[in-house]
DNA sequence: GGATTTATGGAGCGATGGCACCAAAAAAAA
DNA sequence: TTTTTTTTGGTGCCATCGCTCCATAAATCC
């Protein structure tokens, strides 16, 4: 096959790849997404990001470290939203709320896995995968403690009592945002997703 | 080996088990809980059932036809918690108290694999196992709608206002219950997952 | 005891999984 | 043009996976 020019970017010496990286990664990234680490083939990646195995190797030097690699461009692309919304300016409860609207909306798009990568990943794996079951623990640990960050500031701002447990109520909304995850991977609608975090926000602490 | 007498029950003819069918029932329940379907290989399997090949086939089929019985087993004896709570006689409200707190309890004991065999398997797989991972949704599906029986006999018993949204509010169990699971396999605490039960009782419907 | 029935141990097998290697190709540098 | 560097296609390889087969052992039935 004749190699394509991808872009006009300073190029380096050898041979130019002939696949865009970056839409090599997306793909096998939908791929892991769907079926998870053990759940996809090596084939299965190759064929679905249209290279073979001695591109493969070159590009993302293992299974292991393209999985790697997946899930930080799911964190850095399809999952920007939550930071974003963690991140915006408003008051803490409406912040909270815009998280479970997007997460009900975002776990039930037509064009990507349903779900959420990062929340259903290695909960139950070979002794062997132990170090993709803790990139994934870890992840979901940050999410939360991003979480529980939030609320600590939303307690600053007298939007939440003080005396706010903020990490258990970061990991009542990290809980019911997975279990949201596993609603959609099950095939669970839009609509469904959406009451479910309509009636978590009547969790939401009294006092403002 | 010489055969062991498994008990007194009346037997059939040919030559007897040498082991115990259950307990070796009970030794794959527990692989298959804490890695998965595609986690657990065929020779783990018959080490931990102590049992050769040909045994484990003629005993059991094959590993798909044994997940299945593991997962039946799971629900008669492990989970068997979940329906003795909601089938209790209480008012409704605590029945679900009481199914948050056996939820933690449970997802948390030291002498079984942490979580819920049936809240996190098979959310990905490998497009080959489909019929399983349509069988854990379909259990998914099955604890829900008992949850939603419940409340609905809630609502006729006047513990609920009669505009509740059921089917709603099972889903938002549903979900904290499957995020706690999640929670719990990545290490959580029995104090951390009562505390999540506790937030979400808060979002229990005005009314009573 | 012999026939029949069921379970066992152990070896092996076809398919798949995840790479690994190598000669050739296509670019920049000299 | 030659050299150097990087990527590619294709093939091969070794381990594992999930069985499968078969001769043998241990029970009951006649």
């Amino acid at each position: 096959m004749a190699p394509k020019k991808i872009d006009g970017e300073r190029r380096g010496r050898g041979r130019p790849p002939s696949f865009d990286r970056a839409q090599a990664l997306c793909a096998a990234m939908r791929l892991f997404w769907d079926r998870g680490y053990e759940g996809t083939s090596f084939d299965d990646l190759t064929a679905a990001m249209g290279i073979s195995p001695s591109s493969f190797y070159n590009a993302f030097g293992s299974k292991e470290q393209l999985y790697q690699e997946a899930t930080d461009a799911y964190l850095k692309a399809t999952g920007a939203w939550f930071l974003d919304i963690l991140h915006g300016k408003a008051d803490t409860r409406t912040i909270f709320q815009r998280l479970m609207t997007a997460a009900a909306t975002e776990f039930t798009r037509a064009d990507l896995p349903a779900g959420c990568m990062i929340s259903v990943s290695g909960t139950q794996c070979a002794p062997g995968q132990a170090r993709l079951r803790d990139l994934m623990a870890r992840q979901r640990a940050l999410s939360e403690a991003a979480m529980a960050d939030r609320l600590r500031q939303g307690v600053a701002d007298g939007d939440l009592p003080a005396d706010t447990d903020v990490d258990g109520l970061a990991a009542f909304f990290s809980s019911l945002a997975r279990g949201m995850a596993v609603q959609a991977r099950d095939g669970a609608s839009r609509e469904k997703l959406l009451e479910i975090g309509r009636i978590g926000m009547q969790a939401w602490p009294a006092g403002r």
